[in-house]
DNA sequence: TATTGTTATACTCTATAACTATA
DNA sequence: TATAGTTATAGAGTATAACAATA
């Protein structure tokens, strides 16, 4: 049994956004991993999963920056991607600091398969609003960090 | 310099919910940082403070219920609590098993102090909308999770 | 000098499993 | 047996600072 009492007093904590953001992000990733659990892709790795796939050869600052990372945070995201064999760096002939980034064949499998798990987990989570709600939510979530 | 470049494609990243909301939690969490740095609470920390405030006496199960976290998780939670002398542990004359959670008076003032900043906090985010959208993403958010 | 990627380190948030004490 | 809290452990996610290779 649960020991919650229906009678805890939230105070103003339902009036705030970021107490909402919070449960709802926690909420998302559960289903989320339910969802594509089997592939053991992370919302994380299938963003930057995707960001490469999209764009083939790009540089990890590239990368970083199109997921509002920092360069350090993106080494472990790569390091496991290509740990998974999903992904390859190369060395960038043009900049030979860079490393250009691919997906291998694996890659390109993994995200399909993922993808189409990915819209009917987004599917789900949405069933409770209507199109034009789900689009007004994500434009108001980009309000919020743009 | 950044390195991003006007032309990364995102595919169908803008389209999910979970990226955005990522996006926005992260960028919400960066913004209370700011607003309420100067006490060194987190939002997780002010949502525990925030209930304790309001139900005086209560245990830990029942806190950790509220804010849908494991009770294993609430524990260092209030150790941070207890640890800054904002919060104490009695043992509950009733089941001696029980924590009774209370804020000290310091408890009180900081609560009382950053209930201020975050107000303003959740001003400044949430700017670009009308109030009735502000509610309206309360309300989605809510659904994605209840 | 500046940039790209890496490493070392650190901090938050979260959970599961096994334990103690109490009920 | 069951519940309340604790500990040990683990893993995701994030960052800053210092460094090597390259520009």
């Amino acid at each position: 049994m649960s020991s919650s009492l229906p009678d805890v007093d939230f105070d103003n904590l339902h009036n705030l956004l970021g107490y909402h953001l919070r449960r709802a992000q926690v909420a998302v990733f559960k289903d989320f991993e339910a969802a594509v659990g089997s592939e053991s892709i992370t919302p994380g790795l299938l963003g930057a999963l995707t960001i490469i796939g999209a764009n083939e050869g790009l540089s990890q600052n590239m990368l970083a920056d199109a997921l509002a990372l920092d360069r350090s945070t993106l080494v472990s995201v790569i390091d496991k991607l290509e740990a998974r064999q999903l992904v390859k760096r190369e060395k960038s002939p043009q900049d030979r600091r860079r490393h250009a980034l691919f997906l291998t064949n694996d890659g390109r499998e993994v995200l399909a398969r993922t993808k189409q798990k990915v819209v009917e987990h987004e599917k789900k989570i949405s069933q409770g609003m209507s199109p034009e709600e789900r689009a007004k939510l994500i434009d108001l979530l980009r309000g919020l960090y743009k």
